[in-house]
DNA sequence: TTGATATTTCAATTATTGTACAATCGTCGC
DNA sequence: GCGACGATTGTACAATAATTGAAATATCAA
């Protein structure tokens, strides 16, 4: 992951409905949950959830696909995963202390 | 970790300046780094790094310390951790994807 | 095709954030 | 104390981001 991406992610996450809305799907999993669900349930207007939800999925911390009339977004856990070990990349300059971060989940849903 | 120091970490980070600058004392360790010696590496003025270093010790990213009439700052690892177990907390809610991370650098310089 | 639902786009307003430069504060050596 | 150096603060201005509501687009059901 290089500097840019890095910045588009975290860009992304920085802010309250984003950074709940993220959350919120990281504990869906893989199954995902439409755009309208997710509006709901978090008390977002629908406009807004979409101007927010298009920033993670730019920043690919997000994926939605389409089933019928709604929008099922689901986290990238790759996307997680990178900007993770790119935030302790080179740590302590390779001294002792366990550089690297075992990914959080992988991203195995539907084959 | 709660929401609102989350997302005090992801702001901080999310900016061009800050984030070479935690990623420079990710990689220095815990050693740390004069200011000077910060803004003269990253090609930034001292009176802007001590404004952006500011939000990263406020959000408790790096911590300073004082040496002389330099002060040191170093990445503090401890909120790094927290962070990502914040972004991956309930992560798929259980499902079995490897839920836990192990923290990436723990944080044992001087005791 | 028509009406209803799901989602996005657009534009205007407001709030927040970054930058630059001068001034200030604290520590050191003399 | 005085001057020099390291670092922070304050102010003003430009740039960026968030919010809102109305209008537009797309899909489904009949």
């Amino acid at each position: 992951m290089e500097t840019k991406s890095a910045l588009v992610a975290l860009t992304a996450l920085a802010q309250d409905s984003r950074l709940a809305v993220y959350r919120l799907l990281v504990q869906t999993g893989p199954s995902g949950m439409a755009a309208s669900k997710i509006a709901e349930s978090l008390g977002i207007s629908p406009s807004s959830l979409s101007f927010h939800i298009k920033e993670l999925t730019h920043a690919d911390l997000v994926v939605p696909r389409q089933e019928g009339r709604f929008i099922i977004y689901a986290a990238n856990f790759d996307t997680m995963n990178d900007l993770m070990r790119y935030l302790t990349e080179n740590c302590c300059a390779g001294n002792p202390c366990t550089p690297v971060c075992t990914p959080a989940c992988v991203t195995s849903s539907e084959d």
